[in-house]
DNA sequence: TTATACGTACAGTTTAAACTGAACAAACTT
DNA sequence: AAGTTTGTTCAGTTTAAACTGTACGTATAA
């Protein structure tokens, strides 16, 4: 009985660790690996009682797991609390988001920096800059074409 | 003059953004990016002057850049001071820097969880928990084969 | 309707990270 | 050798993030 507790409570401290991984907030992490390990839906009271942590922290650190679609809330008909639990395939899930994430950043970074390179080029003629330009473009583009090529 | 300045420093702000999206903090992302337009290697009080930043804080973030291997080194006979700066291709470090990360960190937890899972077969017979212990195996081992397939 | 239970917003506090300046140590200069 | 210059260590401070408890609003229950 507290012989499985220690092994849950190690589980939680190591798999936190590679959810970390994915840019998410150790209490995050935790708060996931907590909700992923309980095999029921579980409300805010119980999750701030597991983590030892008030219900309002608790809360946000639900928002933004909702947010990254890493979990969702769900209805049992009788329970008036909120009930949240995590997806299937997690895989899937964390692998969308990240590279998401991403292909987010380089597409927006690639407009940005072509926009830089117009008002440079335009005042700026031969300045050794176009060079680290044209670098940071093509290090854009190698990024993109590297998670481009990755599937789920 | 001014104007080259306003254009390094947009530049200097959004390539930071990208670097910041390998897990470097903010502040070391705008340590490296400075260093990298800067053409030519530079010393301690140059980039704390350029940074704004103490000499001490930049010299940690230097530091930690080195120990990425995003940053090196250089001597320049008749120059006391030390000179740093960044090596070439770029896409490279980075990549091979940041997979390194994630392979070593999987590796790693994969072993854990599989003494974990040991511990749990010996005293703990059909317990729900070694499904997602299962789970947990099979979702390291997806991001392993996904890490892998990538070339750099 | 009144009363109770729950989730969320907000101000204030605690905790951790980033940063600084002074002091030390090693290397160079004269 | 004595005197500078430079990198680094460390204690203390500043700044930002995480967290808490109270208070409010909304929904359910009586």
């Amino acid at each position: 009985m507290t012989l499985v507790d220690t092994i849950t409570n190690q589980l939680i401290h190591e798999f936190s660790k590679t959810i970390e991984m994915f840019d998410i907030s150790p209490t995050d992490a935790r708060l996931f690996t907590i909700l992923y390990l309980n095999h029921q839906p579980m409300t805010l009271d119980e999750m701030s009682q597991v983590m030892g942590k008030s219900k309002t922290s608790v809360n946000t650190g639900i928002r933004t797991l909702i947010d990254l679609n890493l979990v969702k809330q769900v209805w049992k008909k009788g329970v008036r609390k909120n009930l949240y639990t995590t997806d299937k395939n997690l895989y899937q899930r964390f692998m969308q988001a990240y590279l998401g994430k991403w292909r987010n950043h380089i597409n927006i970074q690639k407009q940005t920096i072509h926009a830089i390179q117009e008002k440079a080029n335009h005042r700026d003629q031969g300045h050794l800059i176009e060079n680290r330009i044209n670098e940071m473009i093509e290090f854009h583009r190698l990024i993109e074409a590297s998670f481009n090529k990755r599937r789920l």
